[in-house]
RNA sequence: UGGGUCGUCGCCAAGUGGCAAGGCACAGGGUUUUGGUCCCUGCAUUCGGAGGUUCGAAUCCUCCCGACCCAGCCA
């Protein structure tokens, strides 16, 4: 992934749609000159936990801004509160943004680098006469913060003198006082209809290491009296942010102001919800420590990490994230556009092979016992210099279970007794006699094969309905196969019952893992991390978990599937 | 009942006073050695509702309804 490929990406969905309002508004600031003409964005996580595909809507905004329109783009780590934040973090965003093709080049930052300078911000703040030193605890900042629709009352030590404040903060910050016993709060309005400017707290004492700065600061600043700045000194132009701050820009407003620092413009936009899943981080944090899925970089986490092991691009993401486009309304995207999104990638770019996920066992009573051929495959249809490869065939093999049925209903046209199908390379495949268990479970087919239609085709002209893909019994390799699913069953997990939480929405099928596949011999080649397309059964990616003697394949998404849609609709029936 | 936002097809989303883009989903049909891909076709007389202004309104005005965010020393 790279600044041209993301770029085409852009263009290629600009040409038949339109500007999102962003785009629309940095346009017209270019055009009037504002900052020079010059754009310049950024991505301010916070190091608590692994980056989702939620975030890749803000990373892939601002960065694609930064590419469309010639700007720069930052990575800063808002890491304000110690408590929360670790290295593992930065070190998993860090490899997905660089994943995502992000390139900050040598602009990475930490708000943790502006501590020094947001102090000196809050002593001229304070010498302003527009921040002081609370006495109060948490408990009656609550309660004098008054409620939506009650005022709140001034703070007994709100009117201290400047000198006082001052002295104070000092030695707030030499470690002179308890944590929770002061804080430093900004002077503005206890009567104010937005909370956010009913004085809020600026710093609070923590005897915290930071991951950063160690030891080294007691004192730590809030968010709200960080990011705006942040923003500030690093000269960004455009600070795109989500809806719930919108409340918070006129505090940010009043912070700039009165520190008469540099002005950023805020821009919000609404973060994305995607159907089957949640994207709050205290929710995901949850389903990784309570068990429900195996880690951040489970597939069926919409994390970065997760989307990647399930076999999802980076380009599959930019893509899916441009078309959803960019409002500021509330919405549940489909989660089908990104499989949408995924197919439309693979289907161009995976190689085929055949992979037979559930076996069950073929005999060729007329095929010779000890021959085997080579026969001829094509790689990927859709892209002819894939090329070719051979796929060896004998008496014995596997075909899908669910490419058999004994009593087949009209508009199944697969393999039956008397019926004959193709064999996809090979030959035309005609079942003589079903073998059975004691309990009556179909173990094996008798069939013969017509070795006039070698390669597929039968020189009579006769036609079969059906193509199957199989596996040489002898020649294949055995596999494990993991079927992910939805992680919940409901389109909005977080419509659970009177009492319950998203948590009782979890779909206890999300994962079938098959330990008896047999994939052809070609398959050996395939490496860790290589998305590949089993003909006929969707497109999976090579895991991590993968040995030498065992691979192992998730399931990044099926085909489509028209024959399922008429089951259902015969069920229906 | 305070403040800030938002309501256009099942899901996203254009539209900014001149007569409802596009994508996904869905439904038909064609091609096909993947029931895949691809290709056709269909899919909002109507824009949360009601009034009003105008030759003309999704777009302007008024009122009403609904949804979301804010009462962390979280971000």
């Amino acid at each position: 992934m790279d600044d041209k490929k993301i770029l085409a990406i852009l263009t290629k969905n600009e040409e038949s749609g339109s500007k999102d309002f962003i785009r629309q508004i940095i346009e017209e600031d270019i055009r009037n000159k504002k900052h020079n003409g010059e754009v310049h964005t950024r991505f301010p996580p916070e190091p608590n936990g692994f980056l989702h595909i939620g975030h890749a809507k803000a990373i892939c905004l601002n960065y694609g801004i930064a590419v469309q329109y010639g700007g720069k783009f930052n990575l800063r780590f808002d890491d304000t509160n110690p408590i929360k934040e670790e290295t593992k973090y930065v070190d998993a965003i860090l490899e997905d943004m660089k994943w995502l093709g992000t390139n900050w080049e040598d602009r990475l930052f930490h708000a943790s680098d502006y501590f020094p300078i947001l102090f000196d911000y809050a002593v001229k703040l304070i010498e302003k006469g527009k921040a002081y030193v609370d006495d109060l605890s948490a408990e009656e900042i609550r309660e004098y913060r008054g409620t939506l629709t009650q005022p709140g009352k001034n703070s007994p030590f709100r009117d201290r003198y400047i000198e006082e404040n001052l002295d104070l903060f000092m030695r707030m910050k030499k470690g002179e006082f308890a944590e929770g016993e002061k804080t430093l709060r900004a002077k503005i309005d206890m009567a104010h209809p937005n909370m956010n400017m009913r004085d809020p707290v600026m710093y609070r004492i923590m005897f915290k290491t930071h991951h950063r700065t160690g030891d080294e600061w007691c004192i730590y600043p809030t968010y709200d009296f960080t990011h705006g700045e942040s923003d500030s000194i690093e000269g960004i132009t455009h600070s795109l942010c989500s809806l719930e701050f919108e409340n918070h820009r006129p505090l940010y407003n009043w912070f700039l102001e009165e520190l008469e620092i540099f002005h950023p413009q805020q821009i919000e936009f609404a973060r994305l919800n995607l159907s089957y899943t949640v994207m709050s981080k205290r929710k995901l944090i949850m389903l990784v420590e309570e068990g429900y899925v195996n880690g951040w970089d489970d597939p069926r986490m919409p994390t970065i990490s997760g989307l990647r092991r399930r076999g999802y691009t980076p380009e599959s993401i930019w893509d899916f994230l441009d078309r959803i486009g960019m409002a500021k309304s509330d919405n549940l995207v489909d989660y089908a556009l990104l499989e949408h999104c995924i197919r439309e990638e693979l289907n161009k770019t995976a190689n085929r092979y055949m992979a037979v996920l559930k076996p069950l066992k073929v005999i060729i009573d007329n095929y010779p016992e000890e021959k085997t051929e080579e026969l001829e495959a094509i790689n990927n249809p859709e892209d002819e210099s894939a090329g070719t490869r051979k796929v060896p065939f004998s008496k014995e093999l596997y075909i899908e279970q669910d490419d058999f049925m004994e009593d087949p209903p009209k508009k199944f046209y697969r393999l039956a007794p008397g019926r004959e199908v193709r064999l996809r390379y090979a030959y035309f495949l005609k079942c003589s006699s079903v073998v059975k268990d004691e309990k009556g479970n179909v173990v094996e087919l008798r069939c013969t094969y017509d070795p006039e239609t070698k390669g597929g085709s039968a020189p009579d002209g006769r036609k079969v309905k059906a193509t199957l893909h199989w596996v040489s019994a002898k020649h294949a390799l055995d596999a494990e196969v993991r079927l992910y699913d939805k992680l919940f069953v409901n389109e909005n997990p977080n419509d659970a019952s009177e009492g319950r939480d998203f948590r009782s929405n979890i779909n206890p099928h999300s994962l079938e893992i098959l330990t008896k596949s047999k994939l052809e011999p070609a398959l050996t080649r395939v490496k860790p991390g290589e998305r590949i397309q089993f003909e006929r059964k969707g497109y999976f990616c090579c895991d991590t978990d993968s040995t030498k003697e065992r691979p192992v394949f998730n399931r990044t998404v099926t085909l489509k599937d028209d024959w399922l849609k008429i089951q259902r609709a015969m069920k229906k029936d």
